[in-house]
DNA sequence: ATTATTATATGCTTAGAGCATACAAAATCG
DNA sequence: CGATTTTGTATGCTCTAAGCATATAATAAT
């Protein structure tokens, strides 16, 4: 019943995101954390993404292509390259966030204000348990509003 | 975060079951409902995993040539299939629901029981709020274990 | 300095998804 | 009751996105 309701939601995250994506699948998880983490590289996009090198890099060569975001040479290390959102890559992502928000916002709006604090308290202490890497962190959170998300259990958890 | 939750659940039921499925994507789904309603339809199956209808027919296509499921003839309707799991999709599907239920136990294994239990509630609340039509909660109980979910609160808000 | 590892890119192949079309059974409607 | 529409399946065709294998450059390790 808990999984249930886990897929549900992912459902309507993937689903509302998507729908402002360029493309269905893991691009408009792409676009979020790229967003989130500028300079990203694109092997920890790939972990995060869990698809292959190459499934990765054709995948940043269309939202190069689309105009979303830009190859930049990583300073630190000259093998990497470092993601960017372009304007357009953020005007998209601002979208897939606050799409992702209202689905979201509508399927709990059925709960009290106590029950949603209780919720929420609940899944913070899930979340501290699941998340054990960066990598990981990075994955479950690859279509979180980190501005709207102040107290980040996850971020906490690694800390 | 609640979002972040739902995508980490779903990560861990989608891999669980696939890892027991004949290839990745939607045949694990496909397995479990074909196994929770025997002489489920193609159309109906469609309709649950959200797919295209000839991409159904093919996956119904390789489920019958792994031998994991058979077509018969809907015995109401000689125009659908009722399709049917073999004794070798029974097998497959029990395994894709144990690994399943197995995962999901030991994320929720950091609650304290009565916490787990308040948690039940809430989501039972949650699921329905957000099932509308039959079609759709065969898509949420999509990989649903419906011999150990006893008082569903789907079934619930159907009826 | 040599070797191993890491990060990226690309050629190649393929599995699985959609669209368009075809056909049979059922439902609807005149 | 016959004609039309709708519904359920099947299949040919195309294509996208995914993986594997391989290549190359930069860094790390020995």
């Amino acid at each position: 019943m808990i999984g249930a309701l886990a897929l549900a939601f992912a459902d309507i995250l993937q689903r509302d995101a998507q729908a402002k994506a360029p493309e269905p699948g893991p691009a408009a998880s792409a676009i979020t954390l790229i967003g989130h983490v500028p300079g990203l590289s694109i092997e920890r996009l790939r972990r995060a993404l869990s698809l292959s090198h190459s499934g990765t890099v054709r995948l940043v060569d269309r939202l190069v292509a689309d105009g979303l975001a830009a190859r930049f040479s990583a300073p630190d290390d000259h093998r990497a390259v470092a993601l960017r959102l372009t304007p357009l890559g953020e005007t998209t992502c601002s979208a897939i966030l606050s799409a992702r928000q209202t689905g979201l916002a509508s399927a709990l709006a059925i709960l009290t204000s106590e029950e949603l604090q209780e919720f929420g308290n609940l899944a913070a202490k899930l979340l501290r348990g699941l998340v054990s890497t960066e990598d990981h962190a990075y994955r479950i959170c690859r279509l979180c509003n980190y501005t709207a998300c102040l107290d980040c259990p996850v971020e906490a958890e690694l800390a």
